[in-house]
DNA sequence: CGTTGCGTTGAATAAGGTCAAATAGAGTGG
DNA sequence: CCACTCTATTTGACCTTATTCAACGCAACG
C-alpha cells in the first residue's frame, strides 16, 4: 500500500502523531511510518482540559474520541438516584470516549483530575482514514477490544475479590501503567481521592483508607496522603489469590 | 453506493443474514438491503454448540467473532487460583468473541448453557468487507461500543448496588432482552444456575436463592426453580435506587 | 488563623458469606 | 415404571467483612 504524501504545516507537525513520544502506547502503536503519517492528517487539534473540567459528559452528542496527551482522568456514571460509580482512570496514551460510538451519545462523564491535554480525533474522519489505512483500522479495533477486556478485568475485581485484593490489584495496575510510560513503578502520586478509589473498587472511602494503613503496617507500601511507595511488589501480588 | 450483486447458492441462502429473522437485532441492524447482501458473503458458516461445550476458551487464538443464532451462553474468566467470574450471559442476536481482537487470543471462555447455534464471522473477512460497506463498518463499531457500555453497566451494578438491587436489575435486564426477541417480558426460564447468577452478580448462590424467595414473598415474582414470572415490574424497578 | 476538604481511626451495626442440613428434581439403569 | 444417584436449590444458624456513624487530625488556602 502506497501512502499519498500530503504536506503538513509546521503548526500541524507540532501536534503530529509521528513526532509524539506516546506513539508506541497510543493509537499509532504498531503502525508503519507511512501509516502514522496518515494519522497526522487526522489528529490535528488539541484541547486543554483544566482540573475538574470534563472532556465530555454523559448525554453529550458523540463526535470524537480523544487520546490523552498529558494529565489524568476519571470516568464515571451517575445513577438517577445520584449514586456515582467511577468506571475508570485514564492516563497519557490511552483513548477515551469510545463509549459514545454505539448510541451517538456519551454514556459516561470523563473529568480531568489535573490540568490535562487531549488530542481530538474526529470519529467520522477516523472511520474514513481507517478505510484507506488497513493498519489503522486494525489498531482501532484492537483498542476497542482491549477496552472490553479491561472492563472484564474490573468485573472480576468487583465480582470476586475481597477488599484487600481489590486495592492490591489497583496499586499493581497503576504501577504497571506508570512503568509503561517511563515512570517509576514503585513510587507515584495518586491523582484521585480515597473516595474516587473507593467508588472505582466498590468500597467506601474509609475502607480504602484502613487498607492503605494496613498495607503500610505490613511494610508493603508507604502511604503519605497521595504519595505512594510500593516497598514489596511481590507481597502485594501475593495478596491476590487470597480470596476463595 | 451501488452494491455489486453476487449470486448466492441455495445452501448459502439458507444461512444468509438477509433471510434471518434476527437481522434487526444482530450485525445487520440498520443496514440497507444491499448492505445486508454483502453480509451473506461473509457469514456463510454455522456451528452447533452443545450444552456445556464452549465456542472458544480463554487463550484460544482469535480468528472469528460469532453471532448467536439460537441458544444461550455464559462467558467467564478463571483466575489463577481457580476463582471463576461470570462476565456475561448472551442470547440470540448478540455478538460474542470481540474480546479476542486486541490480543489475537480470547480472554474469556464462552460456554453454551443449552444446545445452541452460532454464525461464524471470520474476522479478517469482516474487516475487508467493512472497508467496502461503510454501513457495516459503522455498525460493527457500534456493536463494540455497546459492549463497552454494557460492561460499564455491570460495573455500576457490582460497584454500587446492594444485593437486592443487583438481582432486580438482573431480572429486569433479562426481561428487556427477552421482549426484544419477541418473548414474554414477564415469564421466562433461566438457563443458568443460581451459582452462575451469583458469580455474575458478585453474590453467593445462597444469597441469590434467599433474595428470590424474598421477592416471591413480596409478590414481586414467582420462582419455581428456573421458571420465573415477574408479577410486578414496577415493584422490581422501585428496588433499584434503594441503595445509596 | 480560621475554614474547608480530605484522610485516618474507632466502635457499633448490618449485609452478605459460610457451614450445614433438608428437599426436590433430573437423569440413569434395572 | 421405579429405585437410585447426583446435582441444584432452599433454608437456618452463625460468623466475617465491610459499612456506618462519629470524632479527630492534617494540609492547603484565603
Amino acid at each position: 500500500m502506497k501512502a499519498s504524501v500530503v504536506p503538513i504545516s509546521v503548526a500541524q507537525l507540532k501536534h503530529a502523531c509521528s513526532t509524539c513520544s506516546l506513539r508506541e502506547l497510543c493509537l499509532p502503536m504498531g503502525l508503519s511510518r507511512e501509516e502514522v503519517a496518515h494519522l497526522d492528517q487526522l489528529v490535528y487539534s488539541r484541547r486543554k482540559v483544566k482540573r475538574g473540567e470534563s472532556v465530555y459528559r454523559a448525554g453529550d452528542p458523540f463526535s470524537a474520541i480523544y487520546a490523552i496527551r498529558t494529565g489524568f482522568f476519571k470516568s464515571n456514571v451517575i445513577m438517577e438516584d445520584g449514586r456515582d460509580q467511577v468506571t475508570g482512570f485514564h492516563m497519557p496514551g490511552e483513548i477515551i470516549g469510545m463509549d459514545g460510538i454505539g448510541t451517538e451519545r456519551h454514556s459516561t462523564n470523563t473529568i480531568a483530575l489535573e490540568d490535562s491535554d487531549v488530542c481530538v480525533i474526529p470519529f467520522s474522519r477516523l472511520e474514513e482514514i481507517a478505510n484507506e489505512v488497513r493498519g489503522l483500522q486494525r489498531q482501532f479495533h484492537r483498542m476497542m477490544s482491549r477496552e472490553i477486556v479491561r472492563d472484564q478485568g474490573v468485573m472480576m475485581l468487583l465480582g470476586s475479590m475481597r477488599a484487600e485484593e481489590r486495592l492490591a490489584a489497583f496499586l499493581l495496575n497503576l504501577s504497571q501503567r506508570f512503568v509503561a510510560r517511563g515512570y517509576s513503578p514503585s513510587e507515584f502520586y495518586l491523582r484521585m481521592t480515597r473516595e474516587e478509589i473507593g467508588s472505582f473498587l466498590g468500597l467506601k472511602l474509609e475502607t480504602v483508607s484502613r487498607i492503605f494503613s494496613k498495607f503500610q503496617e505490613e511494610k508493603l507500601i508507604v502511604v503519605q496522603l497521595k504519595h505512594i511507595c510500593i516497598l514489596n511488589t511481590e507481597g502485594l501480588r501475593s495478596i491476590l489469590g487470597q480470596g476463595g
